[in-house]
DNA sequence: ATGGTTGTGTTACAA
């Protein structure tokens, strides 16, 4: 079973992308972020066309999730559990043939320090949370998204001029550790253990062309889902496409 | 060079 995540950046600006990236790469599983528009306003038909079925939680003009299947997708949770006052759509989760799946959208903490660097903090402690939740059940997740971290100092083009910047701060990368050291797997470095390898370019100053990017989208399985899984890939391909996402998907398979 | 781009949705804010 092939699972991908890929931060759209608007799934209405990006539905041209998306669905030849449907057609291209036919993932069984497609977890998306950022789609940027409610409920209502998510372009199902277009996507329903090509055989997937769709579970979104979407937010006006910011954040927004889903998970789209071309399997049966059942019990469904909205939101992250932990802190019944955020509104923000940034987490769904459900099972998919067995597996749980999850489609994160942790929030980019900038500026630093701040009050959104904080939150930040505070949603990946309940993530944690419920990651260990998850674990105690011992079945096959997968947790994947744009974490808005990069775990190592190779995963950001160019550390010094990211000093400051939110995604590579160490109380993050001590979180997304505890993640680790929980027993999940991040599901790329399993494949390739290191080097410079990007999921992000930003728009900005040639970016993509120069790639000078980061490291920031990841598939984190549990113990069981790493037992199974038999590659994991970034497709930069959607990147160097017409009006792109700025993220770029990142995949893996499962031999159920 | 304290720059640059894209999206939402109105001209500011988020990334």
């Amino acid at each position: 079973m092939k699972i991908a995540t890929w931060n759209v950046n608007s799934i209405n600006a990006r539905i041209p992308r998306v669905t030849e990236w449907l057609s291209e790469a036919s993932p069984d599983v497609a977890l998306l972020q950022e789609l940027k528009c409610v409920d209502e306003k998510f372009p199902r038909t277009e996507i329903e066309d090509l055989g997937y079925n769709i579970v979104t939680h979407g937010q006006k003009s910011y954040n927004g999730v889903a998970i789209l299947s071309k399997h049966p997708i059942e019990d469904v949770m909205i939101g992250l559990p932990g802190d019944d006052s955020d509104e923000q759509a940034r987490y769904i989760e459900a099972t998919i043939n067995t597996v749980r799946v999850a489609s994160i959208y942790l929030p980019n903490g900038n500026p630093y320090p701040g009050e959104k660097f904080d939150y930040k903090i505070g949603w990946m402690d309940r993530l944690i949370e419920r990651a260990k939740y998850l674990l105690t059940l011992e079945e096959d997740f997968v947790l994947a998204g744009d974490y808005n971290v990069c775990p190592k100092d190779e995963d950001c083009y160019d550390i010094v001029r990211f000093a400051n910047d939110a995604l590579v701060q160490p109380e993050l990368r001590d979180r997304f550790y505890t993640l680790l050291n929980l027993g999940l797997t991040d599901a790329f470095r399993a494949f390739t253990p290191s080097g410079r390898n990007y999921t992000y370019w930003d728009y900005q100053a040639g970016a993509w062309q120069k790639d000078n990017g980061v490291r920031i989208d990841h598939l984190l399985l549990s113990p069981t889902a790493a037992d199974k899984v038999i590659k994991c890939e970034i497709d930069r391909t959607p990147r160097g496409k017409e009006r792109p996402s700025d993220h770029t998907p990142i995949w893996c398979e499962l031999s159920l």
